[in-house]
DNA sequence: AGCCAGGAAGAAT
DNA sequence: ATTCTTCATGGC
């Protein structure tokens, strides 16, 4: 279907999002694992994939008009039941003022690509200007649905060589972008399902421009895998006392034989609080 | 002006 | 197998 009629005829579906213990919208789009959202009057706009949703604050939590709510459902990971997992690292050291001020935040379910893309641009860079980088990648390359774009298909991406991915400000990830997209263009996207976490992890490092710390957060972010700890520098502050200068690939070997299976939640709490409080 | 940012590649050791 | 240097860009 063109996108002029299917913009014109957008289905919107309503749903409600409770507020809980456990699920805090704002954190958990804030938190830092995901770009395309914005902030606008009090309501937030969030576009994810092909999908797009406007939340309007309301009482006891957000009302959600989305693209397709059953996506959301999924996207923001409401089968998973968050109390257990709490209860279970809570004891664990460290972890207990992060669980406290960051439990609100789930774990996104993003798409592959698009995590991929995401965060081979958030390497050394800053969060604003990773954010207003993927904007330009989907107003330029991706389909307009009329009030939000959807992100670029791969033969879309691939489309474009380094000097355009360096026009719009990607500055030297530019050669990592376009290679990465020709490559999925010419191979596919690989397929990691029933693949171990190594084997996925060494996969993904194969694509010049992804390495450890930016494969981990594809797995955490694009793969729902939770036995990683992507360790950035934020993550080395945290844990620079216990392990002095441990280099961070080691480190995150460390932290994962640690917290298992419920690494990546506790990253990403021990992520925010730290980013936070700064201290 | 210099430093830093959800790091990674390539060279040097 | 580890450590050092360089890499665009923009906000502070």
């Amino acid at each position: 279907m063109p996108s002029e009629f299917r913009s014109a005829f957008l289905i919107l579906e309503k749903t409600f999002l409770p507020s809980t213990e456990t699920f805090n919208l704002k954190e958990t789009l804030e938190c830092g694992q995901v770009f395309r959202y914005q902030l606008v009057d009090g309501v937030y706009h969030l576009s994810a994939g092909e999908h797009h949703a406007v939340f309007t604050a309301t009482d006891g939590g957000w009302e959600m008009e989305s693209t397709n709510a059953n996506f959301f459902k999924k996207y923001f990971d409401f089968d998973t039941n968050y109390d257990i997992i709490q209860s279970k690292v809570q004891d664990k050291g460290l972890v207990s003022s992060a669980v406290d001020f960051a439990k609100g935040i789930h774990i996104l379910r993003q798409d592959l690509v698009e995590s991929i893309f995401s965060f081979v641009i958030s390497q050394n860079n800053h969060i604003p200007r990773i954010k207003a980088i993927i904007e330009r990648i989907c107003t330029a390359l991706g389909e307009d649905r009329g009030g939000y774009h959807t992100f670029p298909t791969v033969e879309a991406l691939a489309s474009k060589d380094a000097d355009w991915y360096k026009e719009i400000g990607a500055g030297y990830r530019a050669e990592y972008l376009s290679g990465i997209a020709k490559r999925f263009r010419d191979e596919g996207v690989p397929n990691f399902d029933g693949m171990s976490t190594d084997d996925a992890r060494k996969l993904l490092m194969s694509y010049k421009g992804i390495g450890r710390k930016v494969a981990d957060c594809v797995l955490l972010f694009g793969m729902a895998r939770m036995d990683v700890f992507p360790t950035d520098t934020w993550i080395l502050k945290i844990f620079g006392e216990e392990y002095p200068d441990v280099p961070a690939e080691k480190l995150a070997k460390i932290l994962v034989e640690r917290f298992g299976k419920y690494s990546g939640y506790v990253q990403q709490w021990l992520f925010y609080e730290k980013r936070e409080k700064k201290v």
